[in-house]
DNA sequence: GTATCTGCAAAACATTTGCAATTCT
DNA sequence: AGAATTGCAAATGTTTTGCAGATAC
């Protein structure tokens, strides 16, 4: 990964964030890991590190980095809300079988969607559930 | 509406599903409705009718029409989920002022997605946020 | 020294579950 | 009677909030 400390930093302070040790963490494991996490992986994972951590904290840093456009909300798993550093134009596939989340990619404007014509559109949100390469494989 | 008691008492039929009275009410308010609704503006809603109507009853009958296909979940509004009882492809408009839920159209076949190749997938959502038509005009 | 950030505990939600009472056939 | 359905109350799980102590500028 071409991201360090420093970088992160930059990068926080650019979009009217003060870089905290905690935000730094947690931002840097966003844009490390591209895995999709929810609020619980990233506290799982980062207490480890940091064993003072609490959840509350992860909570305030993505809602502040959301309001700042610097991580979008994934709404693909039922009962939890995961989140993705990588905020331009994209889509997901999260695999029924194992779990995983993959980013798929497409255009806006060459997407054929009837009905949205008399509509401001300022956010576009698409999604695929199914069976990853891997989880075909066992099935 | 073309939609009748006796109509919704053969849809729940076909489908495995027993047509108790709170069953086909709440069908039948998915069907007439077409609002997208959340479990509690079926509640509050049906209530009217049916004092004796709980909340649990609600989420049961809807559980079920899941699992048996008879309606479908949509993950457009971030703290509680909305249903429809349209369940052939087809995507979803919210408006960021109004809240309310509009139907797009699109074919699966002639969406450009790259990273799906090697996917099966099962389920497509695709949903955008923005302004309707009424609400641009009072912006 | 004043703002901000953190973290605990409690609250606020939506949703699910256990179970007893009711209803349907 | 027997099986399914309903509805209350409690439990669960995620996210938010209030507030006191710690930290940063």
């Amino acid at each position: 990964m071409a991201t360090n400390h420093t970088q992160i930093e930059q990068l926080l302070k650019q979009h009217d964030i003060r870089p905290s040790y905690h935000r730094i963490k947690i931002y840097q494991y966003l844009v490390e890991k591209r895995n999709h996490p929810s609020v619980d992986m990233i506290y799982q994972d980062l207490i480890q590190e940091i064993p003072t951590l609490s959840r509350t904290t992860v909570y305030n840093a993505l809602n502040l980095f959301m309001e700042k456009n610097l991580v979008i909300m994934i709404t693909i798993a039922e009962n939890e809300t995961r989140y993705d550093a990588n905020v331009d134009l994209h889509g997901h596939f999260r695999c029924i079988n194992c779990g995983k989340i993959l980013d798929v990619f497409f255009n806006k404007e060459s997407l054929p969607i009837k009905g949205l014509e008399a509509c401001i559109v300022k956010e576009s949100h698409i999604y695929f559930k199914g069976y990853c390469p891997e989880c075909q494989a066992e099935a």
